[in-house]
DNA sequence: ATTTTTACAGACTAGTTGGTATATTTGCCA
DNA sequence: TGGCAAATATACCAACTAGTCTGTAAAAAT
């Protein structure tokens, strides 16, 4: 997807400098000079590094978390273990490292959102984008019987979300991939209880 | 508890700066000159800028947490609604301008924790300080059965702490009041399945 | 009474920031 | 081959940053 045009090699290394110290403490033009890029050409490609952070959002972020979330949409299995097992990969891409930096995308959410309009619009459209995906699933699932009805699927999706996120923040301040892991396994449980007619852990553990 | 000595004006105003921009955002010197406070003042009580970090934390960010869980310490009902009337009133306290401001803690906990040692582990002794308190009243809820047995308690006072989290997070980012009120709704009823053998809402909503 | 310490005032500095101006090179089409 | 725009290089800049320096007035200790 990425091409390996000047453009895209600015933005994948400013994308990854930006994941450890987050935007505003990011310094594209020192990044870039360590791929022998000018200041000048950064600049010919992005006029304010805002324009860099936009295009952060669009091109590189908001396609890894459609990534994230497209076992949902072209499904093989049941919606809860699909649910289950995004959740599941989580854990197992954790690594100490990853969990103090935390998740790109929720860290910009806290940075950003006050800060530009514009930055926080994109992100919230990543936001709605995974939200919509969810809660599109959660409903097709209350039909099919899967998924407990008494569930609000709009709202569920918002919070499985948070969940997520709030997971994140913790773990980070803990510094503890061990915290962050046993937080999700919390979450599960409680999946299972508030979402799922069936258990679907039984599903994925044999897998 | 806050006197109103030279250095308690700067830390408690450099505070509600800091509050609404972040704490690498914060002018220290700016804030304090508008209250006819010199530099020279501001470096004489704080060597440096995070000594002002450390001193918001110990003496303003921790009292406050501790107030807000204060309830389940010296508790006058069951241990389910005093934890559904801490959560209840976050709703009621939330404003529109104080969402898209986001919580100060956890605000904190993502910005600094990467950032500098020190602050990450102040942050994460207030973290620590409510998490012990949910966690022996959630034990102390297993005993009385008032809780359900299934539950283990560290980790559930760690999921619950996060999940409050990613409301104000996700909230933020949607710059929505009314989200934040829907998530916090939903946990509500998460909690209820989850954690209590009966429904403390009723009683609640009486009161 | 004299020394020492605390509490402040405010000009100054070294370094950094995001961004610009201008010059030069490159690729491409006629 | 020439010409023209896009691409790149680099010196430069104004604003700003956290922090320092020197000086002073009052309080506290001796």
């Amino acid at each position: 997807m990425l091409k390996n045009t000047t453009r895209e090699k600015i933005l994948k290394r400013c994308f990854e400098a930006m994941e450890v110290v987050g935007f505003e403490a990011l310094r594209a033009d020192k990044e870039v000079l360590n791929l022998s890029i000018s200041k000048g050409a950064l600049y010919h490609y992005f006029p304010t590094k805002l324009d860099i952070g936009y295009a952060m959002v669009d091109e590189i972020i908001k396609p890894m978390y459609e990534k994230k979330w497209s076992g949902l949409i072209d499904r093989t299995e049941g919606i809860s273990s699909t649910i289950y097992q995004i959740i599941e990969s989580e854990k197992h891409e954790a690594t100490e490292k990853k969990i103090l930096r935390g998740d790109v995308l929720y860290n910009l959410m806290l940075e950003m959102s006050g800060v530009d309009l514009k930055f926080r619009q994109k992100l919230e459209e990543v936001l709605e984008m995974q939200v919509k995906i969810l809660q599109k699933s959660l409903l097709s699932g209350k039909s099919s019987n899967e998924i407990k009805p008494g569930v609000d699927s709009r709202s569920m999706a918002y919070l499985l979300i948070g969940q997520l996120h709030g997971c994140y923040a913790i773990a980070k301040t803990r510094a503890s991939k061990d915290v962050f892991v046993s937080m999700v396994n919390g979450l599960q449980k409680q999946l299972i209880d508030v979402l799922y007619v069936s258990d679907p852990s039984r599903v994925v553990s044999v897998a």
